[in-house]
Formats: C-alpha cells, sequence, structure tokens
DNA sequence: CTATAATACTACTATATAGTAATATAATTA
DNA sequence: TAATTATATTACTATATAGTAGTATTATAG
C-alpha cells in the first residue's frame, strides 16, 4: 500500500466512502438475494423514492451494481460480490475487537476481589 | 451480510467512513513501514499537526492503530493489518474495472473503421 | 393521444467533518 | 522553577452530502 500514488489511494478511499453509508449498505443486502427494482428496495428498506434512487446511481458510479431497465422499472444488481467479502472480513473484525475488550472488562474485574 | 442487523451494519459502515478518507489512508500508508510519532507522520504526509492528531485519534478510537507514548511525543503502530487486505482488494477491483471499461473503449473503436 | 405508474432529477435544508489557528497539556532540560 | 518541545484540544470555517418535496421523464395501458 506504501507503493500506492495519491491518484490510486484517493480512488481507494472514494470506494470505501461510497461503502461508508448504513442507507447504502442496507441497499446493498436488498439486493444480496437477486436482482430488484427501485419499487422492491424502497419496501425492504423503508427509505424514500428519491433516496433510493439516489443510493442506487451512486452505486452504480462506483461500479458496485448495474443497471437493467425493463419495461417501466428499473431492475439493479449486484456486479461486485467483492463488496460482501468487505464487509465480512470487517464484521470478523469487530467481532474479535468486542471479545477483546470483553476479556480485558473481565480482567479488570478479577482485580476488584483478590 | 443479510442476515446482519441494522447496528451491526451500522458499525460496518462506520468502519468504512474511517477508512474512506485520503489523508487517513496517507496516515496508515506512513505507519505501514513501521511505529512512527506524530512528527514523523506530519513530514511523511505534508499534513498539519493538529490535523495528524486529529486522524491518529479518529484511527486508535477504531482499534486500527494503537498508541504508546514514549517520552514526550506519542508513538503509533498498525494495531489492525486487515486494512492492507481490504485496501489491496480494492485496489485490484479498481484495476479490473479499469480495464474493463478500456477494453469497451478499444471495441467502440474497433466499430468506427469496420 | 391521454392517463398512469415507475424512476430520475432538481433545489433545498440540515448535519457532519476536514482542515486550521490558537491554546492547553505534559514531559524534558537547563 | 522556567523554558522548550511534542502532542492534544478547542473553536471556527468551509465543504460535502444525506434526506426530501416537488417536478420531469419515460414506458405502458386504455
Amino acid at each position: 500500500m506504501s507503493q500506492l500514488s495519491t491518484a490510486a489511494l484517493a480512488q481507494v478511499a472514494d470506494y470505501f466512502k461510497v461503502l461508508s453509508e448504513l442507507s447504502r449498505l442496507q441497499v446493498l443486502c436488498a439486493l444480496k438475494s437477486g436482482s430488484k427494482n427501485v419499487s422492491e428496495v424502497m419496501e425492504i428498506t423503508g427509505l424514500g423514492q428519491a433516496n433510493v434512487s439516489k443510493h442506487l446511481k451512486i452505486l452504480a458510479q462506483a461500479g458496485i451494481v448495474l443497471r437493467h431497465p425493463k419495461g417501466v422499472s428499473a431492475y439493479y444488481t449486484i456486479a461486485d460480490p467483492l463488496i460482501f467479502d468487505l464487509c465480512e472480513l470487517v464484521c470478523s473484525r469487530l467481532e474479535t475487537r468486542l471479545q477483546e475488550q470483553s476479556q480485558q472488562l473481565q480482567q479488570l474485574d478479577m482485580l476488584r476481589q483478590p
């Protein structure tokens, strides 16, 4: 990573920025089980129409989802399953950290009653 | 990922948010080769002192770096090498995407002179 | 062609935060 | 103790963007 140029690093940062919003992760979760149109994503996530459209556009521009119009509606599909690997990595890391913190609290507790 | 609760998903989003800033990735790059103090990170990255301190604090709170004071200065170390794996994954994905776009442009070019 | 339904876009507000200057804090040295 | 050095904190400005209401666009049905 240290050999990455500033420009490349900026692109990596931008990619993470796309994934750094709860609503967008919820949209991605909604798409995980398969292609969905905007209305379906709205139902699943509870987000507003304009908001879902905007987030899907951002995800499409980042190459994370693909848009394929069908009739009057627009279906979106996960184009980049990598994101789920990323999320799982982060998730397991967060779990590990919580366990460590929990153990530290236990050790502090032990010290109170020697 | 679809089975993740909203709360867990929010934590994942927060983790990505920490990594979604160019300056913070630069700070992490500076630390990749080993423990550094704030002044050293300032020199390597060219960022201001208050700014570096702030970013390091954010990284420490996220459990990505560790702080260990030594005398009058504070040294920081990568605590979570996972971030470099994440960055490499994203980076290779971005490269793949650029190649695809390049190929599409070439195909368009072919069509101009049949 | 008109009406309807689904999606996209525009303009706006509210909020979060990166960067910075000034200051505070803490450790070392004279 | 006073001066110095390194880091942290505070207060502020500027900028980016999430969410939303209203509107525009596009495709289908009648």
